[in-house]
DNA sequence: CGCGGAACTGGAACACGTTCTCGTAAGCTC
DNA sequence: GAGCTTACGAGAACGTGTTCCAGTTCCGCG
């Protein structure tokens, strides 16, 4: 769903060379991630693996920190397309949760460079970026509460239900990433402090 | 007690001099960023009014995120202290930890420049400062605890008790800081958010 | 005191994110 | 199709974090 709308915003005003230009820098940074983490994803060597001026890089990604979070954005819709396509296992709605947090850090655990890139550019700080980091944000929040099976009404305005157990579920994982990247935890750690704070906080 | 301790294993091997130089550049670091944040930390401008050859400051604190988790510590020393001091008050000890947290966040938001900074360099990832990130971790940890009253035993080992609501109360802090500093959310959400957090988690 | 090594200084040099300039190509309107 | 506007390409240029180097000072030890 998420990728084959050509009718949002972000993608409306593009032309079809835009489009592919557009892709193949993502692409490019993910590939310089993958080989060589944070410092190997070199705005110039992005530009020239995808066939760019560096102006026109700068231009669609005003910077490194903008680039790398657009590839977790495009990152986190992919697994929100996959679990659409198998969700969660688990009758009990916790475990879905558990389940859905599980799955997600496997995949971010498979390229663990990419992924602390990623992390790095969004907590840099960096302001121009919020926007792109608040949709991150609203996505992480939206595939845990997707597989907790909210019962809330449409909009999302309403349903204040119980949205903070999920806030605050979100904020825990979001330090645990922190958490790795900095090197204060290893990866390993990462699953079973999700399962616990799952477990207190939606328990 | 943090300050004045000098035989801690840092401070032990310094002279006089050296002492005053780190405190010196210290110092300078922390005026640049109350007076224009992230940006104005420049390593040759920290070196410049600290009197202290660019080498020197390097020699000292191997780089801008190294220095700004520096004082970060420093900072959170101080607090400690003045905790220490004058303790949470309450007679309920989650209201106490909502005390502590709400005069920590005072003290943060009372240079948002600063906060800022320090927080950025706290989450940047930078490999060569694990060990400084681990120690504001504990520290931040250990404020909570404090205020909360632990009946755990001296070593911090044993008294697994209840440790992770702890755990998960930290996480959730600096979940919020960072959030507040990717221009997610604003200053004034903090203090609600962790009160609702406090009680949710150790209520 | 004299000496050897570590620490410090001043400054050049390097790397990479970011900006700027200028000429060219592409797409839109009449 | 002609002209106008916007996007793009190529590359120079700038700023700042970081490293490096040659010379100097400081400190402990014989």
């Amino acid at each position: 769903m998420a990728t084959s709308d050509t009718s949002t915003a972000r993608t409306s005003t593009l032309t079809q060379s835009q489009q592919e230009r557009r892709d193949r820098m993502l692409r490019s940074t993910a590939e310089l991630a993958l080989e060589g983490g944070w410092d190997a994803v070199q705005m110039r060597e992005v530009a020239q693996r995808s066939d760019v001026a560096l102006g026109t890089l700068y231009r669609y990604f005003p910077s490194k920190e903008f680039l790398l979070v657009s590839v977790m954005i495009a990152d986190i819709e992919g697994l929100a397309d996959r679990l659409a396509v198998r969700p969660a296992q688990g009758e009990d709605p916790v475990e879905r949760v558990v389940d859905v947090l599980r799955r997600a850090n496997r995949a971010l655990q498979r390229q663990p460079q990419v992924t602390i890139a990623m992390i790095r550019a969004l907590v840099s700080g960096n302001e121009d970026i919020a926007p792109a980091v608040r949709e991150t944000r609203v996505l992480m929040r939206r595939i845990i509460s997707d597989a907790l099976g909210v019962e809330g009404s449409e909009d999302d305005q309403a349903a204040e239900g119980d949205l903070m157990p999920i806030d605050l579920l979100s904020d825990v994982w979001l330090a645990a990433l922190v958490s790795w990247i900095s090197g204060v935890e290893p990866a390993g750690t990462l699953d079973p402090k999700l399962e616990r704070a799952t477990r207190v906080l939606l328990g």
